[in-house]
DNA sequence: TCAAAAGTGTTTTGTGTACACCCATGC
DNA sequence: GCATGGGTGTACACAAAACACTTTTGA
């Protein structure tokens, strides 16, 4: 934004100074971020939610969010958030989506910029039923508080739309993992059957994976091979979300 | 729509009026939407853009953007300035990203929600030169103030993701074009060459288009059938964009 | 020896891509 | 009759999808 318009439509230069005073009026939106935390046990997609404190809501569950200070950016906000409530810190975290019609939140103007994060649900140290904390079954949320659910969808579709050319949903997983456990990892994102060959030939091609050369052990049946992400994809965590293309361009 | 929630609302309960006091120092960061408006013409794509009026960006030029009001959706704050500044009202309209950095607007604490927009520019009755206001090739522009140069580089890709499976870039067309018109804005957009035959072809099988039976005339070559997009799929303008998935799902 | 899952290939179908010739029109 | 773009089809390569049997381990 530039700009508003002044009323005999003139080109005005001005001082940022200069406008920041004419608008002070305008400054009181809040602005808050919510974060969709992921994660995945017992072959099942989770959300991380906590009870909320409102009484409009009463019973409901809602995002992990808080308002977003003013000297600090909106990823910022989202890993303190993230520190907060899973002890995590790097994590992997990308933008989906703002919302901010008028009447979303009771106690006032609240727009919020909706993240999502992946976390390793075994390997977090947080402090889960402390205040009704908790994770949940993404298939069985019907209803949240706020906007919430809506969010919640908006955040799944993009990440069902992500794991198919991004090599994230390692982050869900702990170091070493099996093709099976992976793969049904992706039947819980995509919340559909996949064909076992035809995924292992997929993945195969992805080239995303190294073989650890180990099998896992402990288990009633013949042990699969062990693998982990090759350590060329695993990034840091993307601090500004870009867009990605849907195919042909450069990795890093 | 209830606006701005007073003090004594009886609906705020203690905990959510404790939680409004105890954060008004929060209430001090400003929201404003950026629009990136694309118009095509003389095959190339172009983006409305402003001079900007603050000393800081002397020189330069910057999206079209401004605050958004406290009793405004994010998207109506879209449409007004869309409104204003081309005089449209019904118009394509698609959020893709927030810009929330500290540091990234000189005049204080803004975060502002990116939208891009689509719009047949031959039709529009719009003010231009006004202001300096005026259509740039995409192309040709290397900076912008702000950060709206990465806002742009982020909408475009967002828009040529987008062309691959939506039926949007009719928006940037007349009412009847013909196939060569069609692949001239996707050459534009995409910023690279297609094979007419495949185009041709591709454009067929998503069965777009109604055949008009009337041909172009006045070109000093054999004239090309007239097509417009088929009636189903002038929806209208996206309020809340929707997050799509990337393929396999049902068409309405 | 049984239960459970690992591991592995081939065929078919559809899609993306490369490529060349004749046709209709205005000038 | 020539310049300009309109309109069309085929062959190949590759990716997606369907599909079944043998192997390994622990209990």
């Amino acid at each position: 934004m530039n700009t508003v318009i002044s009323k005999n439509n003139k080109l005005i230069t001005k001082t940022a100074a200069f406008e920041k005073e004419s608008h002070l009026s305008y400054f009181n939106i809040a602005v808050s971020v919510d974060c969709v935390i992921f994660g995945y046990d017992n072959d099942d997609l989770k959300v991380l939610l906590i009870k909320s404190d409102l009484e409009e809501y009463a019973g409901l569950y809602s995002l992990l969010g808080d308002l977003v200070r003013p000297d600090e950016d909106l990823e910022s906000a989202s890993y303190r958030i993230l520190k907060q409530r899973t002890g995590l810190e790097n994590v992997y975290l990308e933008q989906v989506q703002t919302f901010g019609e008028v009447d979303r939140h009771p106690s006032g103007r609240v727009i919020t910029v909706a993240y999502y994060s992946l976390i390793d649900i075994q390997h977090h140290d947080l402090q889960v039923n402390e205040n009704e904390l908790g994770w949940h079954s993404v298939k069985s949320i019907e209803r949240l508080a706020f906007d919430h659910k809506q969010i919640l969808d908006t955040c799944l579709q993009r990440l069902r739309n992500r794991i198919v050319n991004e090599p994230i949903v390692f982050h869900l997983l702990p170091e070493k993992f099996t093709l099976r456990e992976l793969q049904k990892v992706y039947e819980a994102i995509l919340d559909a059957p996949l064909d076992r060959r035809n995924f292992r030939k997929k993945i195969a091609m992805k080239d995303w994976l190294t073989d650890l050369r180990e099998l896992e052990t402990d288990k009633p049946h013949r042990p699969g091979r062990l693998y982990a992400l090759k350590q060329e994809y695993k990034s840091p965590p993307v601090i500004h979300s870009p867009q990605r293309a849907s195919g042909n361009q450069s990795r890093r």
